[in-house]
DNA sequence: TAGATTGTTAATCGATTAACAATC
DNA sequence: TAGATTGTTAATCGATTAACAATC
């Protein structure tokens, strides 16, 4: 995935961040927010705050703050929350049917067009009021319904085979939930979700917290 | 969650990675592998590979290069894999099943001992050979059993008393899919897996693509 | 020995933080 | 007007990359 922005992914990835915080603050009814009192929730600088908002546009006014209403409707645009995306799932398991069920990303625009599984008792069936598909139409159905999002949720070794049935069919973008990275060409989109990582990285700062606090003993 | 050693999290979060390339390695039977040839694979510089491996101690053999397996067991160790850890799921949505499901985890010594839920028809099956309990007995069951991670898998709404309830109970880590940061003590450890960031910044990315194409037209 | 490749220091680059003038 | 807080430049910090001596 090349990038030709000069906004950093640094910058990018705390983005949804503020997003998520003042949907908060609004559904709490709060109507302006400096960047002290973000920081103060967000846990980054205000000096980082500032800068961040900053790389997209003055979005606040000295002296008073953010209006919240305004910001989060300024960084819902940035994100492209106000536009549709049609997406696929591939894997009906349970993590496929999580995702299906979990109304939020489809209230934020993410619209799931159908499931995708080879199991030949899932197909057909509705989960969610989204109808289960064999994998083998995955290609064309992309193609014809012009898919912009493909969620792969499959076991590692479908991973690949998946992810260019998508590419081949036109996706923009490929968010892949399966433990194993997919390649496919440099202009679509990849987002690899990888739990086992998240995991491995709690493994690791428990066993350096232990062998911190076995340290201090001596 | 304070940290004090002095290894960065950028370092920490990328030996996940290395111990998931050389896993690969592993299974298909190569025995070296210089950190040029990690770097083809993992996209990190050789420079950079070179300098994370020693942070922790100097695992190669000049004009050798790595031997895998040693590396490989290095680094799992590294990681703590080489311990067992007791967990519990609260949540036995489809988010959950799919955690508790997902037998890698469970080899990586990450073993489930309960899942715990609200939902009264749930209560006492087995979800994996794993037994279903009822929320109220979360704490004490974490207490009696020595759980060291507890798992979140329960809507925004109840996360955080969940998460209150496990650190209660005395779990060293919170592993968070809820949509929600949970705050608790700081010397619990919280990793928060929030998929809609995930999400939202592949929307990001999309829009950033569809303004520079639009840009190059002109 | 010659070639390869590490381990490690130094240089560079980029991201974060500090500071403050602008201005509401 | 005085106080507050932004937007923005400059300083700092940390992470990445480059270079190369050490050595297998």
């Amino acid at each position: 995935m090349e990038r030709f922005s000069s906004i950093s992914m640094a910058v990018v990835r705390r983005l949804p961040k503020y997003h998520r915080y003042l949907s908060e603050l609004k559904k709490n009814d709060v109507k302006r927010v400096s960047s002290q009192e973000l920081s103060r929730i967000t846990g980054f600088t205000a000096s980082q705050i500032r800068q961040d908002l900053n790389c997209f546009g003055g979005f606040g006014q000295q002296g008073y703050g953010y209006n919240v209403d305004d910001l989060h409707q300024q960084i819902s645009k940035i994100l492209g929350l106000d536009k549709i995306y049609k997406t696929v799932i591939v894997g009906a398991g349970n993590l496929g049917q999580a995702i299906v069920n979990y109304t939020f990303f489809e209230k934020s625009g993410f619209i799931p067009q159908a499931i995708f599984d080879v199991n030949p008792r899932l197909i057909g069936l509705k989960i969610n009021d989204i109808k289960v598909h064999d994998v083998e139409n995955l290609e064309s159905f992309v193609k014809d319904n012009g898919i912009d999002i493909g969620i792969i949720c499959t076991p590692k070794s479908q991973c690949q085979k998946v992810a260019e049935a998508l590419a081949k069919g036109g996706v923009q973008a490929i968010w892949n939930f399966a433990p194993s990275d997919v390649s496919v060409h440099d202009d679509i989109i990849v987002e690899n979700v990888h739990l086992s990582e998240s995991l491995f990285t709690i493994s690791y700062l428990l066993k350096e917290r232990e062998e911190v606090s076995k340290a201090k003993k001596y």
